[in-house]
DNA sequence: ACGTTTTACTGAATCGTTTAAGTAAGATAC
DNA sequence: GTATCTTACTTAAACGATTCAGTAAAACGT
């Protein structure tokens, strides 16, 4: 057993990273006493800290190894944020990158990493990643409760937010007003004497469809975001004597202008055209809204346009778009600092639901 | 020693999170073979096998602890960006976003997870959130080749990638031909007949004045991006018979549009007025574009503007603007894969400078 | 001068894995 | 029927730290 007939490579030139023992062997103490000059440095004296330090540098040791000492004291300094979709795809979306923002915030308070886990359905390796980042806790965004990963979230056992889909009891979360905020855009637009309504939505399922979407298949929308827009929607629009069977709600499998574009195209070709379009984000009403100038419709005169999240551009766009504001930034800093609560034993709170705001610019207008 | 008088709770409840150890209990078997049934499949009987996951699951046991395996690994399966500044800020620059969309693509295909540290100069902290990220390698973004982090970067001996500051000599690194950018850019407006040149500049040191800075401070920038650029504005503006000690530059210690309306607002009270503006970033020339709009002074009538980066607000801003364009997500990607392939031992690749290129819009015309 | 505290360390267990090397039993070869 | 190869595991040593429970020596109090 265990005769280790050569003393090993000690430290074979300066080469490659050095470990606290052989810091340790160096000044002639105890690994212990290495560990303690980093992190304790009222245990040792001062002229010993110093000689470690010294010796530390001339062997090229940065200090102790993230991973040793993560492991051992079982706690990581990081804190995941699992994305639904893949990382890339987090980057193009200007309402996630807000919501990053928050979280950074939150996690710089708290003096802690920030770690990225795509949630990637479909994509090789599948809740691999959840699996296998060493994170002490989750902000999951945007997930449909359906997702698998959010079961492997859940499995690890490790402190959760969950944003924008609170439907797993017992888990901590923070969401908007969606409804609150969806019957606001249509009942802005119903009030302005709009009556003839389409809805561009992003998927509603995690096998997306593209295409109108009945009542059925809305109903069966695994997001609770989405639903509780277009119950927003509905709720406003048949108060205004509409009957919501009659109007179209176009799924995009994704939540990009190029997308919203294509739908629109189909929905403005439609007799009576549309005179008022609601979409389920502002990413897919500058879609809509590019596809409108293709058709030589102007906005708001021939077709009034009202956006979900009020992201920056929503302020720039011709003409300004009126959107739904949300405290994207707000949302990220609560959920962040709710897990840090958690992992510090706190009390995260109730879960909360943020408000949302109509906020009318330019891109409506009466029929 | 060692006496260990009670067996300790060997799995109190189902409570916390199990361990390989447990299950190996559990089943009867070694700790190796759990191991084995988790990563080497063919390593033992379908049956065993199966037994294994059974009583995983009914522990409670969601896979190998990332921690304990990256140790052992000695692999961490993340790569790392560091950010010069505070996180949070990264996320509201585009340009750093569409970098951070590149480095992801790279991540994903060589299933890796991202790993965000702050660089954060003068934080708490100071470098230690580099020493204690858990990553495989850095790519290290937009900081100082000053920047203590760096040091501490370097210290840690993982893969490195420089980007845009390629002065470590024996890292890898890739960057964009920010001279050549520069200079088109004031060629372009010599050439539309400008004489009365200014710029803003972000920041020159890490501890940044704000103000006027001679040419002394300019050349003691200590990023080279910012050496670059100015270096290729004095070039063209030279070139055109002006001298650059005429051409006021004003750095903005933050790269916002709120500093650069407060530095456009007094390079434009001067007395004669600048008929052109150059931003080192298009966050810059949307601040100066908007303190212009607070002069009266209508762009390109009065005043022509070109920015630096070409990021998305660029085209839909009013008037758009006339940039220089660099492919951020491109420089993020090859970053990133220069990075996968230094961790898998391969070849980097040279230092690379990929290409920039003027965007004529409609922010620039005769004086 | 003697008991008590303080200071400055050391020893050894532990965190949760992976993996090279070893082994016993059964299958295959000739 | 013996030698060799597989199969299906186990043993034990890492990986690189932290930390608790010592302990010997020095300092202190009276």
């Amino acid at each position: 057993m265990g005769v280790n007939p050569e003393p090993r490579k000690k430290k074979k030139g300066g080469e490659g990273r050095a470990t606290s023992k052989e810091v340790a062997a160096e000044v002639g103490v105890s690994v212990a006493t290495v560990s303690n000059a980093y992190n304790r440095p009222d245990q040792l004296s001062e002229g010993l800290r110093e000689r470690i330090f010294e010796a530390a540098g001339r062997l090229g040791y940065s200090g102790p190894d993230p991973l040793g000492r993560s492991l051992r004291r079982r706690r990581s300094g990081a804190i995941g944020v699992l994305y639904a979709d893949r990382l890339s795809y987090a980057f193009t979306d200007p309402a996630a990158v807000m919501f990053l923002e928050g979280v950074s915030l939150a996690a710089e308070e708290a003096g802690l990493n920030l770690f990225l886990v795509p949630g990637g359905y479909g994509l090789s390796g599948g809740s691999e990643a959840v699996l296998s980042a060493a994170v002490d806790g989750f902000v999951v965004y945007c997930v449909s409760a359906e997702d698998p990963v959010i079961s492997a979230v859940i499995e690890r056992k490790l402190p959760v937010v969950l944003v924008d889909d609170p439907s797993r009891d017992g888990a901590t979360s923070i969401g908007i007003d969606d409804e609150g905020g969806a019957r606001a855009a249509a009942e802005h637009l119903a009030e302005l004497g709009h009556r003839r309504f389409a809805v561009v939505s992003f998927k509603l399922t995690l096998e997306p469809d593209r295409g109108l979407a009945d009542p059925a298949r809305q109903e069966s929308a695994d997001n609770e975001d989405t639903r509780s827009r277009l119950k927003g929607y509905k709720t406003a629009i048949e108060k205004a004597g509409v009957p919501w069977g009659d109007v179209p709600v176009y799924e995009c499998p994704e939540n990009t202008p190029e997308e919203a574009k294509a739908a629109a195209e189909e929905l403005l070709a439609k007799e009576p055209r549309p005179t008022a379009i609601l979409a389920l984000s502002d990413q897919l009403a500058f879609g809509v809204m590019e596809a409108a100038k293709g058709f030589g419709l102007s906005i708001p005169g021939d077709l009034s346009m009202v956006g979900f999240d009020d992201v920056s551009e929503a302020a720039r766009s011709s003409p300004p778009l009126t959107t739904v504001h949300q405290p994207h930034v707000e949302k990220g800093l609560k959920a962040g600092r709710k897990l840090v609560a958690l992992l510090e034993g706190g009390d995260p709170g109730e879960p909360e639901l943020l408000p949302t705001k109509l906020v009318v610019r330019g891109s409506t207008a009466s029929p």
